[in-house]
DNA sequence: AATTTTCATTTGTCAGACAATTAAACGTCT
DNA sequence: AGACGTTTAATTGTCTGACAAATGAAAATT
């Protein structure tokens, strides 16, 4: 394990490259303690500072953890679904606010994800992934719910279809598309009206899982992405009407009022 | 932006969250330069290294780029699918390695997520995506290809396969789910007639593109899932014959010989 | 006016130190 | 001998101060 010194600058990111290659080669396996950060600093020949910055480094992207006291140090972390939901969630929201993904656009791969889950869902689906199904589409129809409260049941909702897949795989990759259009989803306002029909359309889902119909749970899936983007359509068209019509046209991605530093 | 100052420890892991909070909101829009080292110091009451730890977490995960020099500094970075490809990449790779999970499930998880993307293709599919999918069908073909290359070819025609789809979401979520199969597929030796019947399907599903047929394209693929379980299975029972038959069990993951530190 | 030089700012790196934590080693008492 | 408290060594977390390297802007020079 070497890095080159001649090299401009970044030690620290050429030192979290050649443990990050060495984790992902299996050279170093799961729990594996790594030396010493004085260890270390020595063996690279750069200092603790440079060595700790590499190890952050990868504390961020849950290669490592830490641990102090005399057996403490850094030990190679298995790798959990759950740490890298957080991860895949993060990028995925940075990915569609930073790069003006179309709502039309992440809808459409979201929904079609969805609907590849759907005939594993159909064929595995067990008592308590459709129990909180049918928990959230009857929490969706309280009257009370703020249009936040109705979009995180909605995503709860997608998430135990896609998990009654059976999959881990699916459901982590999944994860990222479904959460990820939360925020998007947020900015629909949903009428009693529109959240009735959606209602409807889950149930449906719900019950085409329950009967193991595949291609039931596939129509009302796509029915449910045609109205979505409908409803997406309508808010769109709705705001540019505003424009044009003479108001001011604030559009602050979140909140552009705070003042961080 | 607060932290916590009577927290047990991590005030790096504090200070990257605070960042990370406020770009994830918006309220650190892209291309905003952050205060510089000794001013976060300041301001964060902690000294420098520690917030160069927290900006390095940061820059792990491309959240932020930074650029010596007089105008230098920290920026928030415009996350690129590129970049996130990568760390999407990396992530599934460790999560199918550490996990254990079985080939059945990332080929089953693969499999889905393309057959999602292939009425998309089929309707949107470019002369570019086509011309790419039938110039890896044909390499594949080569009698001196390695195995390892003969994965990589794959790869690359089932990139261009989903990347035909048109939509970069859909591209980046399958980046992880196809790319880190690699090294699982690498563990397949391929005959010659393997070779052959996989080449005559891909060629089946350029063709079903080409010709806007999602029905069939479908088809095909659902047909290289089955035979790619298949090829896997058997290679798996080979393994377990040859345990059985009181031949050394040495089965490193990866490369368990090197020493690293 | 164009070019070179100087300079201030900022990140990258280093050295050394101390605090906090932790488990093991040690000693003491019953 | 065994249980229990104490010391100790190892390790990470953090701080201070310093210097090197890069870089753009300002100043000086031609």
């Amino acid at each position: 394990m070497k890095i080159d010194p001649q090299s401009p600058a970044d030690l620290s990111a050429q030192i979290a490259k050649a443990i990050r290659d060495a984790i992902i080669s299996g050279a170093l396996p799961v729990d594996e303690r790594l030396p010493s950060e004085a260890e270390m600093a020595e063996q690279f020949d750069v200092s603790r500072p440079t060595v700790r910055e590499a190890l952050k480094r990868l504390a961020a992207q849950s290669l490592i953890r830490t641990q102090r006291g005399a057996t403490g140090g850094a030990f190679v972390n298995r790798l959990r679904f759950e740490d890298a939901y957080g991860q895949q969630i993060t990028t995925s929201t940075l990915l569609l606010s930073m790069n003006d993904v179309s709502f039309a656009t992440a809808c459409e791969a979201r929904y079609a994800l969805e609907r590849a889950c759907a005939p594993l869902s159909a064929s595995r689906r067990s008592a308590d992934h459709l129990a909180t199904m049918r928990a959230e589409a009857h929490r969706q129809l309280q009257p009370g719910l703020t249009d936040e409260a109705f979009c995180a049941s909605d995503v709860a909702f997608h998430r135990a279809l896609v998990d009654a897949a059976g999959n881990p795989v699916l459901s982590y990759q999944l994860a990222g598309a479904v959460e990820a259009m939360q925020p998007l989803m947020n900015m629909i306002t949903f009428s009693a009206r529109s959240r009735e029909k959606i209602v409807a359309l889950h149930t449906s889902i719900a019950n085409a899982i329950d009967a193991q119909d595949a291609q039931a749970a596939d129509t009302h899936l796509a029915a449910l992405a045609t109205y979505t983007q409908e409803l997406a359509q309508n808010v769109i068209a709705e705001r540019q009407s505003k424009r044009s019509s003479g108001k001011v046209d604030l559009d602050p991605p979140y909140g552009a009022d705070h003042t961080v530093f």
